[in-house]
This record gives structure tokens, C-alpha cells and sequence, in this order.
DNA sequence: CATGAATGAGTCTTCATTCAT
DNA sequence: GATGAATGAAGACTCATTCAT
């Protein structure tokens, strides 16, 4: 592990109770902070501050304001690729129309359990330490999916990784630009509809003859 | 106007000669900084030094950091609203196909031919100024490339808005993965191919009957 | 014993063996992140840390951290100021060409013996309580060399006191510029034979007429 | 240049004569500080405060707390070798005893025209830059002396530079004892001629026969 | 008009020390 | 006695912005 990679890594793990509330707490604080502040006011004071929680003691679990973020970002993270995991071990061999359907919903649906934080969490992400692990998440979905695809029936994809970069983020797109809330309305109603509709789309132009025609 | 919307605002527009060169020399400086020192670090004091102006002629053109930093970001959204727009006017009347491949092509060009600016430029549409600029330019082309689908042949589009949309957002997401260069190496590569393939299949979709049996 | 002083004694004596295990290790990891970090990186956390010995712990036997480093520091110029004691002891009656070069070489044996350790308490003597127990164990040092000068055959000094205070500060210097390694090459090599003879000369200019002559 | 040299280096030379005040001020204060407060709590606020001047103030014309306290420094080890030098040059071809008594007189004026600045100044001397910085006037002073001895009539030094060297240093440890002033008392009324004698006797112990015996 | 010196609020971060468990 | 979580004062340093020259 290069110095880079340590210097965003939690301090130390919690071994008393109150320890554990306090890292609770700086979370759910760098968040409401992120949120209500946006990044370039979400500081330690006012994490810390928020937390109910002395300066010091952030700094007790981690060595930087970086490090902070970077595990609020990483939990979010964990918990779409997490979902989007699960859906596609689920549906492994189904047709892709129903995979696409899938993948969509439970996209949308982790994105946008949260909004506020989800949004808010764009900023982190564009931010150094951010970027990694946006890298990161995006491999284990794309690896999933890519598996899920090539157990589609009556389909073949040549590059599986690459459909599943393309299709996967083609979903990040809109998404992005909805939470961002500058979407013109009646976007969110519509939005998973016409998702699935573009990924079946593209699924299906990958087909095999036969299926096609069928 | 209201006060926020004044804020950024460029202070005076450049009449004289030595006025646009000033302005023109503090843009590509605030790009170079942006590049070389990231959002953070790009500081007002950094880019007059490297557009070899004081710091006081800075704030003659522009009030403060932010509305420098939009103003860069403004030229950039712009020149690529300007070549999708283009590319629409053109394809009025093509086939679908047609259009989703020049719509792509045209997009990566404006995106990709100076990849480095473009990547540099997302932390700045990240900042709270950005998000209003990008969504501008959203519209822009979103209606565009609405006017352009609503053109098709042999297509109908119940809602050519939300179509373009979608369409220029699923566009945007694997640039900007390819662009933050996380990408899986290979993408860039078969990203046109692909892309345009998504897009044909998304807006074939919409095809009449009587066009896609024939 | 005035507040002051007070301030740097040791919390406790160490009774039992646990105890003095304990303040040994301390001790000594306060001798090692010393070289290993510096004096203002060299904090108690670090200390106890390196001594695999709780924060807690550490204030059971030190009321503060200067006190420990004192403590530290203490020890070594003790060593020190023993061995020229020792010296000067059985060098008693010796001519002063003898008394010069044991002197000499029992010093710089006491100084170079950890070199690294020596360098690094050079900080903490810099620090306000070092001062004071710098200047006492010279004290101790001038007594012991005066008393050696005065039983020195042949030889009158009108003022032992001072002359020892010259020939040992004289000594100093020398092996401190040594230490602190930004000495020319080859100054280490021939160090010993140089402080001799310039003791030695310094001796020997308060030598009676009759010596002298002879 | 390195880059550990490079920041320890001023950052910008006054060019309007405001900037000129304000370094000057901040010299001063920083003296002033150091004396009355210590290095330890010689701070930029501080000094910055009571240089009459703001916190960026300092900061425009020096990098860092170091940089400051190293140009302090710098100044005050100049003057010494300055001072040095000045000495071996009136006396290159005068007798050894000549030298030694104006080498040391001239040392003694200069290291202790202002006494508690330069008590104050060895704790800057301990600190990371500093050490550079003796070491460099070290090796200037060291020149000049080796210089003047290998002029000396009547006197052959195998190793001049060597000789230049323990003569120096040899006359540094009683000084910095003097200055950090728990020397006994009545010890600088009597330094002087002490350390005449001590050099003197050593410089001669190189007379060639001829001249010893004259 | 241009310049660049001065400002000082605001950041991040460290560390000696305390005290509940 | 031992532990280590919590504390918060204090330090170094940055940077947008102003304004006298």
C-alpha cells in the first residue's frame, strides 16, 4: 500500500463502545454538513462541530479531513455496487429484457433512496481521493454485470465488460443530471421507464438471429 | 437578474483590444492552473501570476474567483452546445440511425479534443456557480437534438424532450468515466462504436411499425 | 525546592521492578523517537507508544513531558560527568601532560560511545530545563578537573577553577561541531590526538619556571 | 538547489520601500520574541504581532516560521564571520601569539556586542536549518583562519585547516557556556585572556625549533 | 488604469493532558 | 494501577479581496 493509498485509511477501529458511537456520529455529521454546506464548507470544525464531537477526536480516527469523506463516500458507494451486485447474481440467465428492467430499477432505487445524500456526494467523488474510489465501485459493478450478461439466453456479447461499462453508465448520466435537480420536470416519473427502454434497447441489438426473429 | 446571478457576471466587456487579450490570457491561465493544480490550489493570485497580469487587474474584469471560473466554464459548455446544435441543424431530416451516429461523433469531438481541459473543467461544474452553467447548456442541446428526433422519418418520438434528454445523458456518462481516465483501457477506443450503437438502438425504439418491418 | 523544579522531578521512585522496567523503557523510546523524529516531533504519545506502555501509564511516573525528557537527559549527562569524575580520580598527582590526554580521551569516550544519542540530546539540553542540568553537571565536572589540576606536580594554577572551566569547555565545542557531523572529513580521526595537545599546551603554560626549564 | 534549501530561501525581495519596513520589522520582532519568549514559543502570531504587522504579511516575504528564523540567523552568523574574516586578513604574517589574541578578542566582540541576542540564537541553531547554517559560517571562518596560520612567520601547520578548526571550536564552547550565562560568575571577566592563553599555547606547540628556542 | 503590499478570517492539524472505565 | 478516548487551545499557513501608490 503506497503512502497516497495510507493517508486516506481510517486511523484506527473503535475498540470501546463510545468509540464506535463517536465514528457514527462524524458520519452521519460529514454528511448533514456536506449537505446543508456543500464541500468546500464542509470542514473538520463543522463536522466535528455537528458530531456533538471535539476536534480532536475526528482526528483520533482519522488522520484527514480526506480520510473522512473518503469513508462517508466509500459506505454510499459500498452500498449501490452492493445492490446492484445482489441484482445480478439474481438474475443470471434471464432474458436481457428482464435483466435490463432489473438493473434499472435497482439502480434507481439505491440513488435515489437517498437524494440529498446522493447528490451531495457527487462533490466528494470529484474530489481526489474520490475518484479512486468511484473507479473502484465502478469495476465491481461492471464485473457483475458483465457475468450477468453472458448468462443471457439467446444473446451473445462479444466484449461483455465493455457493454456492461457502456450500459452502466449510461444510467449514471441521467441519473446524475436528475439528482442534480436542474432536470426538467417530469424527468424522475418517466425516467426509469424510458432507462429501461434504452437499455433493453441495447441489449437486444446484441441478440442472436434466432432470438430476433423469434 | 437577481444578486447571485449579477455576482458572476464578467465585470466589463472587453472593448478594447488589450481588454480581450487580458480576458483571454486570464481564461487559458485559469485553465492551466485548473489542470496543473486542481481546483483547490486554482487561487486568483496563481492565475494572474500565470497570465503575467497583477492581481489587481484580475478583479477589473471579473468581482470574484468564482465568476472567472464560470466564465471559463461558460466558453467551454458553449463551444460544445455550439457543435451539437450544429450537428442537429445538419441531420434534420436523416434517419435515425444517421443522427445518433453523427450526435456521437460530434459530442466525443467537442469532449475529447482537449481531454485534459474537459476533465479539469468537471470540478469546476461540480462548485455551486457550475451546476447552473451545465444545466443551461443541458437545455440548449436537449432541444436541439429534440427539434433534430422530431425530423426523423419513419419515427415518432411522443416526447422528443425526454428522448434527448435521456439519449445526451447516457452519452455523458461514459465520457466522463473515459475522461476522469479511470476507464478500463480499451474503452476509448470502441467508445464511438459502441455509444452510437446505444443510441440507434434507444431511438429505432421509437420507430413507426410500418418503418421497422420494412 | 522552588515550584520549578518541582515541575521536572520524577512522579515516584521506582520501588518495585515493574516500575523501574517501565521508566527504563521510556526511557529509552524517548531516546529513540528523539533520533528518530526530533525534538518537536519527539511527543508522549510516541513515547509511551514506542515503550508499548499506555499514555496513562506514562503520567504515572512523569508529571509531564519534560520532566521524562529531563529525566532522559539527566541520565546521559550523569554518564558523562561519572566518567571524567572517575578520571580525574586516578589521574590525581599525574603530570598534567597525563592528566590532558585521559582527559581528553575519556571525554570524548563518554561523548562517542552512542554518538546518535549524544547528537539528539544536544535539542533537549536547548530546551529550558536542559540549560539548568547542562550547567550543573559542567559544575560537577569543573570541581573534579580542578581539584586533579591542583594536584598536578610542578604545576601552579592560580585560578583551577577557571582553568578547568577553558580546558573542559575548550573540549566541548570541538566534539559537539563532531556530533552534530557537519565536521570537515577526517576531523573524527584525528580529533583526539589535536584536544590532547591543545590541552596539553594549555596545561603546561602554567607550569612553575623550574618544570619548565627542566 | 534542492527543495529543502529552496524553502528555507525568502520569498520575495522588498521592491516598494513599505516591503523593506515590514521584512526589517519582522527581523526585530522575531529576535525579540525568541528572547523574551523562547523558541518554543517564538510563533508566527506572535512575532507577526509584534512586528506590528499581519500574519500574511509575514507570509508574503517568507515561506515558512523556519525560513524566518533562519534569515535571523543568517544575519547574526554573517556579522561573526564577517568579523572573523576581517581578523585573519589585518593579521596574515603576524606572529602566532599576535593572531591568537586578536582571533579571540575579535570573537569574543562579536559573539557578545549583543549577548542575549545571541544566547537566543543557539536554539535556532539546534533547529533543522540551522545547523546548515553554522555549519556553512563554520567552514567560512575555518578558511580564513587556516589561512592566517599558514602565514604565521616561525610556524609550520601540517594541517592548517584542521589546526583553524579545533582553535574555533575550542573557543565556541566557552563563549556558548558564557552566554547561556550559568557560568560561574567572574568567568567572562577573565575569559578573554584565558582563551588568549589556550590558543596561544596551542598555536605555538606548531613553532618550529628554530623560532621556540629564540 | 495597473500594481502588488497588506489584510485577517478561516483551514487543517497536533499534542499535552485529563479522567471515566 | 492501567488504559485509551476525549479534549480544545494553539500553531502554521492560505487565499480572496482591498486600496494606497
Amino acid at each position: 500500500m503506497n503512502a497516497a493509498a495510507t493517508a486516506l485509511k481510517p486511523r484506527k477501529s473503535p475498540v470501546q463502545d463510545r468509540s464506535a458511537a463517536t465514528v457514527e456520529a462524524l458520519h452521519a455529521a460529514a454528511i448533514q454538513v456536506l449537505i446543508k454546506e456543500g464541500l468546500s464548507r464542509c470542514t473538520t470544525t463543522r463536522i466535528a462541530g455537528r458530531a456533538g464531537v471535539s476536534i480532536g477526536s475526528l482526528y483520533q480516527y482519522y488522520p484527514n479531513r480526506d480520510a473522512l469523506l473518503a469513508a462517508v463516500l466509500k459506505q454510499h458507494l459500498d452500498g449501490v455496487a452492493d445492490a446492484v451486485e445482489g441484482i445480478c447474481r439474481q438474475h443470471a440467465g434471464a432474458p436481457v429484457s428482464r435483466m435490463a428492467a432489473r438493473l434499472v430499477s435497482g439502480f434507481l432505487a439505491a440513488k435515489l433512496s437517498n437524494p440529498v445524500e446522493s447528490k451531495a456526494l457527487y462533490a466528494v467523488a470529484e474530489a481526489r481521493g474520490g475518484h479512486v474510489l468511484a473507479a473502484r465501485m465502478r469495476e465491481r459493478m461492471v464485473s457483475a454485470v458483465a457475468a450477468m450478461l453472458e448468462s443471457a439466453p439467446g444473446a451473445h456479447f462479444d466484449d461483455p465488460v465493455m457493454t456492461a461499462t457502456i450500459a452502466l453508465n449510461a444510467l449514471v448520466g441521467p441519473v446524475r443530471t436528475l439528482l442534480e435537480s436542474r432536470a426538467p420536470q417530469g424527468l424522475e416519473a418517466r425516467l426509469e421507464g424510458q432507462l429501461i427502454l434504452l437499455l433493453t434497447a441495447y441489449f437486444q441489438a446484441h441478440q442472436t438471429e434466432r432470438e430476433r426473429t423469434a
